[in-house]
DNA sequence: TCTGGGGTCCTAGGACCC
DNA sequence: TCTGGGGTCCTAGGACCC
C-alpha cells in the first residue's frame, strides 16, 4: 500500500455502446445495446439509457429485447473498438511506461513509475487531464480511480462512473471498504459469495473479522488467503506491463444444435484453422491442444492433448482436435465447439520432420477445409448485420439499421453529421456495399477517412462534406 | 427466445520419477 | 514384500473477469 494515490485505474464508460453513439448521431441519448444479434446472443454492453430498463452485460439479447424493445440492437465492430482502445492506451503510456491493460476499455497505470510527484494533488491533476485528453482524442468519456493500491483504484473508478474521478486517500481505505458487499472485492463471484453468505458473511468488514483460518477453511488455501489480504486492505500487487499470452483459443456457438457428426468434425477443423491463424499472427506456437464441447443441455467438457513439442502447423492442430473429439459423444446435439492452444512458445521447435512439413505449408490457405457438400452451390447471401458500415454509390456513408424479407434499411449519417435519414433497398442492390468504419473524430484537412483496411479493401475516399 | 467469446488462475487426482 | 514421501507433468473441471 502506497502512501500516495499513485495507482490509476481507467475504465471507459459503456465502451462499445458509447462508441456506437459517437459514430451514429441518431443514437445519441437513446438506448443502445451492443452484442450478439442471433437467437443465442448475449449483451456485451448496454448504454446508460438502456440500463434504465434493466438491460445489462451478459444478459441474453432476447431478454433485453423484452425489457427494452425500442433500443437499437447492434452487432459489435471490434476492429473499431480496437483502434480507439489503441488511441486511449497511447495516452496512458504518455503518463507512465508502466501500463497494464485489462481489456480494450480498462487499464492500470503506475503514476509513480512515470515520475509523477507522489502527492494527491498531482495525481488528481493527472487524472483530470487524462479524462480531458481522452475526450479530445476520441469524443468518449472514461472514469478514473486513484488510490495507493490496485483494488482501491478499481473500486474508485467504479464509484466514479459515469464520467467522473474518485480518489481514495491513503489511510481511509478500510472505512470505505468495510460496509461494502463482499462482491465488491475482485475475485469474489457468485459461487464465493454464496459460500460466504452461508457462513453468515455479507460485507467486507465481516470477511475481515472471520479471520484468515476460517476463510481458508471455507474457500481453500489460495483463494482464502488472498481474500483475507484484500478484505483487510492488503494489496501490494504491482502494475505489470506486457504480459505474454498463455493460451489462444476460438469458439463458436451455433444458432441451432449440431447433431450430424460429419458437420461437427468440419466445424471443429475450421475452428482449428482459425485458432492457428491467430497463433501464427502472434508469432507463437503451442504444445497443448484443447477442444471444448458444450452440449444441448449446456453441460461443457474439455479434452486436451500435449504434443511432444510446440507446433503452429494447422494440420497437426486439426488432427489433434479431431482425435480428441473421437472420445466425445455428440449424438444428442452440440451447442458450442472450441479449439485452443496453450503451452505457448515464442517459436516452433518440433522434430525436424514436422518442422519441415510446417515450413512447406508456409501460409495457411484460407479455407483449408473441404467445401461444404450441400449448400455450396448456392452463393451465401450477403449478411447485412445491424450496426455495420455500408456505402451507397449515391447516398454515401451509412449503417445498417435492419434487414429482412429481402430488404435492408440504411441510415445515412456520419459521426460528425446531423442525425441522418433512413432509406430502404433490396438486399442485393448493387449500389450498396460494405464499408470500413469511419473515425469518430473528423479527420483534419481533407485526409482520407480511416486507415487502409487490413484486408486490402479500398478505403472509401473522396467523401465530400455535406 | 435463457445462458457469447476470450482469457487467467486454482484444485485435484494419477502417472511417473527419485 | 504389506507399503514413504516429495516433486513435476498432464488432464479435467470450475470460478472468475471483461
Amino acid at each position: 500500500m502506497r502512501g500516495a494515490p499513485t495507482i490509476l485505474h481507467l475504465d471507459m464508460d459503456a465502451f462499445y455502446a458509447s462508441v456506437e453513439q459517437a459514430a451514429k448521431p441518431s443514437l445519441r441519448g437513446k438506448p443502445v445495446v451492443v452484442g450478439g444479434i442471433g437467437p443465442r446472443g448475449v449483451v456485451a454492453t448496454a448504454s446508460y439509457e438502456a440500463r434504465v430498463f434493466g438491460v445489462h452485460s451478459a444478459m441474453s439479447t432476447a431478454q433485453a429485447r423484452r425489457l427494452c424493445p425500442n433500443a437499437a440492437y447492434l452487432t459489435p465492430r471490434f476492429s473499431l473498438y480496437q483502434q480507439i482502445s489503441a488511441t486511449v492506451m497511447e495516452l496512458l503510456r504518455e503518463l507512465s511506461p508502466l501500463v497494464e491493460p485489462l481489456s480494450l476499455d480498462e487499464a492500470f497505470v503506475d503514476l509513480e513509475a512515470g515520475g509523477i510527484e507522489p502527492t494527491s494533488a498531482a495525481a488528481r491533476a493527472v487524472g483530470e487531464r487524462l479524462r480531458r485528453d481522452i475526450r479530445a482524442a476520441t469524443g468518449l468519456s472514461g472514469s478514473v480511480g486513484l488510490a495507493g493500491a490496485k483494488m482501491f483504484a478499481k473500486i474508485a473508478s467504479e464509484q466514479a462512473k459515469p464520467d467522473g474521478l474518485v480518489m481514495v486517500e491513503p489511510g481511509t481505505e478500510l472505512e470505505l471498504l468495510g460496509p461494502m458487499p463482499v462482491r465488491t472485492i475482485p475475485g469474489v463471484g457468485p459461487a464465493t459469495a454464496e459460500v460466504l453468505r452461508k457462513a453468515g458473511i455479507h460485507t467486507v468488514g465481516e470477511t475481515a473479522e472471520a479471520g484468515e483460518a476460517e476463510l481458508v477453511r471455507l474457500l481453500g488455501k489460495a483463494h482464502g488467503a488472498g481474500l483475507y489480504a484484500l478484505a483487510t486492505g492488503h494489496d501490494d500487487r504491482p502494475v505489470v506491463a506486457e504480459r505474454d499470452a498463455k493460451s489462444i483459443s476460438v469458439e463458436d456457438t451455433f444458432e441451432e444444435d449440431l447433431t450430424d457428426r460429419t458437420r461437427v468434425q468440419l466445424e471443429l477443423a475450421r475452428l482449428a484453422d482459425r485458432c492457428v491463424r491467430r497463433l501464427r499472427a502472434a508469432g507463437r506456437s503451442g504444445r497443448t491442444v484443447v477442444i471444448k464441447v458444450r452440449r444441448y443441455d449446456f453441460s461443457t467438457l474439455t479434452r486436451s492433448e500435449t504434443l511432444r513439442g510446440p507446433t503452429d502447423d494447422p494440420a497437426v492442430v486439426r488432427e489433434a482436435a479431431i482425435r480428441l473429439l473421437d472420445a466425445v459423444d455428440t449424438t444428442a446435439g452440440v451447442r458450442l465447439l472450441g479449439v485452443g492452444v496453450s503451452g505457448l512458445a515464442d517459436y516452433t521447435q518440433e522434430d525436424l520432420f514436422a518442422q519441415a512439413a510446417s515450413e512447406a505449408e508456409a501460409a495457411i490457405p484460407e479455407p483449408t477445409e473441404p467445401e461444404v457438400p450441400e449448400g455450396a452451390a448456392v452463393p451465401r447471401p450477403r449478411r447485412w448485420l445491424p450496426g455495420l458500415d455500408v456505402r451507397h454509390q449515391v447516398h454515401g456513408a451509412g449503417w445498417i439499421q435492419g434487414s429482412g424479407v429481402g430488404r435492408v434499411t440504411v441510415r445515412f449519417e456520419e459521426p460528425w453529421s446531423e442525425p441522418g435519414r433512413v432509406r430502404t433497398f433490396a438486399v442485393d442492390d448493387p449500389a450498396l456495399e460494405p464499408a470500413d468504419p469511419l473515425p469518430l473524430i473528423r479527420p483534419a484537412g481533407g485526409q482520407p477517412a480511416g486507415d487502409p483496411s487490413p484486408d486490402g479493401r479500398e478505403v472509401s475516399t473522396g467523401r465530400s462534406s455535406r
